[in-house]
DNA sequence: CTGGGATTGGCAACTTCTTGCCGACTTTGG
DNA sequence: CCAAAGTCGGCAAGAAGTTGCCAATCCCAG
């Protein structure tokens, strides 16, 4: 069994210093993200100029990144406007980027504020990683399919979000947006799932994650 | 009545540049946060060179910085050596910085990811907001006393914290740190106290702010 | 106008959290 | 060693949050 050396980026600088010919060059790009921050060097540097334009570019998100407009907004711009397949799933993914299911980039912990990366180009690990996310990919939910069904969530979801941050109860909560107190709760619960959260605590922090408060 | 502009200034690169020959030759400083981001521009580029040390520097917190145990060392750190005086509050304080009681350095919401700040020279407002913090100084606890009543606090906070934000109930949370409900349920409660939560929802926001998870 | 699907919000049963109380146990300073 | 003080954890009452159920209402196509 032969042991192959992964070599680890720190940071997105050096990720992205270190990867970009393989950008340019890809003709598929995939990438699986839980927030828009992990990749949003990416992001920054290749919407611009995008040297050759990948055949093919999927992306698969969670429900999350949604709630936050200007994400929202972006995604469907690159959908629309770039040709990119843009999926959401509730499944608990990894970030992750493959690239031409010749190279998988998989996001790690953070060191001294520094995200690591590996980049993996071992052929078995990323067929292993590949067919992880075609997984979740055939079980996620097209953009605009999810976009036309949790439209209204969106729009409430801004001052939910305000008022849990706020520290207010249900019921205040409820009054002050005019609502009753079972909607109100089911408007959170619908945050909740969208957040992925099993307790209030971890959808406040998840909700700060993605810049919603 | 005078009417008096107020400069805003955007991010903290402008702040700086633009008042960094207050700072130079202040001899009095006080400094409110309610973290250690806010001010990161002025704590990285002061402590490094203190071009000249002001008489008298006074920071007043929050008890949840102390909660991230780098903050804390920090803190400790320009109270040890650079003879700050740093005292810790549950009041619910503004960010602020007041120069010489001359200046007020008031930060604001962010836009477009930058936080505004504004400069206030007037000196009837400038009066006033030192009053404001004279009061909430008064009532804070010192560094080091607060520290010593809550050093337990911190050794199980980053745990807790770990188990809240992993989404368990409280039950199994207990369990996986060998604590009887009861005990753990306190240590969310001095936790939430020391966050100035007052929901969890509100705690885990909190904690994702201040880096603590 | 009307029927059918979706949304709403009251009710209620249940779960989870919050807190005061108290007895048991540990630690600390004489 | 003792006493005072502090910590721990079980118990329990009550508050807050979670969810299924259902009738009332709204909305939209037909």
């Amino acid at each position: 069994m032969s042991l192959e050396q992964v070599p680890v980026l720190h940071g997105e600088e050096e990720l992205f210093a270190r990867t970009a010919h393989l950008f340019a060059t890809a003709s598929e790009i995939i990438c699986a993200a839980r927030d828009m921050n992990t990749w949003a060097a990416t992001r920054q540097v290749r919407s611009p100029a995008p040297v050759t334009k990948p055949a093919r570019l999927r992306k698969l998100y969670r429900p999350g990144v949604l709630l936050n407009p200007s994400m929202a907004q972006h995604l469907r711009n690159i959908a629309e406007k770039h040709g990119a397949e843009v999926r959401i799933t509730s499944d608990d993914l990894n970030e992750t980027i493959i690239i031409d299911r010749r190279f998988a980039i998989l996001a790690g912990d953070l060191r001294d504020g520094r995200r690591g990366y590996g980049v993996v180009s071992e052929p078995a690990v990323v067929q292993n990683v590949a067919s992880l996310f075609d997984a979740a990919w055939r079980s996620a939910t097209d953009l605009a399919v999810y976009d036309a069904q949790h439209a209204e969530l969106c729009d409430v979801a801004p001052r939910v979000l305000e008022l849990l941050a706020s520290g207010c109860k249900d019921e205040t909560a409820a009054r002050t947006l005019g609502l009753g107190v079972r909607t109100y709760r089911r408007r959170v619960a619908e945050l909740m799932n969208a957040l992925g959260a099993e307790s209030r605590f971890q959808a406040g922090a998840r909700a700060r994650d993605l810049g919603l408060i």
